[in-house]
DNA sequence: GCGACAG
DNA sequence: ATCTTGTCGC
């Protein structure tokens, strides 16, 4: 089933006005607990895919057993898009269709999975750290590009990592996922730490370059949308 | 000041 | 993110 949302009330306009909220925000991410231990409960994969020319944004959400990555359950959300395309603002463009596409699941989702950062942000409040909050999930961050940090290239071998660096702080790694391939940009959202996190991420890529949980959610996400804006499929009187 | 910049 | 043909490989 595909829920359908709105535009929150009160949803920022300017771009001013969503940094605000997230320096407001951004104290209440919890960054001392460890986190899940990973290959135990679900871990949910969210992912968000767009089509600007009609306005229209596709959520899903898709819950995994995180000891053998099978699928436990899946939902999706469509609505408007909701912000620009911002450097630095991006949580405020996904985040309500995300929120509606969680709610929708059967299930507790676990841990959860984002396509984006968390700590590794310009005030340290990536899309992660949002929704963690937002939901008081833990949740972790997971890019495939850098963003404007530094970072040494990791070793060859899977598993192998290199942290990423804002000045001397470590707000994230670049963890080797598959042997020989560029690596996947993790940082920690919410009620994770960064060791943990990158153990998850690990589990939940044993075949490819990007986790199990974000490949389905992308994958399910283009579907919903496809769905949505294919003429005959959608809702409403015809 | 200018460019770069998760999705 | 999205636009896009053919092509190499399991």
């Amino acid at each position: 089933m595909t829920t359908t949302v709105r535009v929150p009330e009160g949803w920022p306009g300017t771009e001013e006005e969503a940094r605000a909220i997230q320096d407001e925000l951004r104290r209440r991410v919890v960054l001392d607990e460890p986190g899940p231990p990973p290959g135990t409960g679900h871990v949910t994969g969210v992912d968000v895919a767009y089509d600007d020319e009609r306005d229209t944004v596709a959520a899903a959400a898709v819950v995994l057993d995180a000891a053998t990555l099978e699928v436990v359950a899946e939902a999706t959300a469509v609505g408007r898009i909701s912000f620009p395309y911002v450097p630095g603002l991006l949580a405020f463009r996904e985040i309500p269709t995300v929120l509606a596409a969680l709610d929708a699941l059967p299930c507790p989702p676990g841990l959860v999975v984002c396509d984006g950062y968390g700590l590794a942000h310009p005030r340290r409040f990536g899309l992660a750290s949002h929704l963690g909050v937002l939901t008081g999930l833990p949740t972790i961050g997971v890019a495939k590009n850098p963003f404007a940090f530094t970072h040494a290239d990791p070793a060859p071998a899977r598993g192998s990592s290199s942290p990423l660096l804002a000045g001397d702080e470590e707000v994230g790694r670049a963890l080797r996922t598959q042997e020989g391939v560029k690596p996947v940009y993790v940082s920690v959202g919410h009620r994770v730490g960064l060791d943990r996190a990158c153990a998850h991420v690990l589990r939940l890529s044993p075949r490819y370059r990007l986790p199990e949980s974000t490949r389905r959610a992308d994958a399910l996400c283009r579907r919903a949308l496809r769905d949505a804006t294919t003429p005959g499929t959608g809702p409403g009187p015809e």
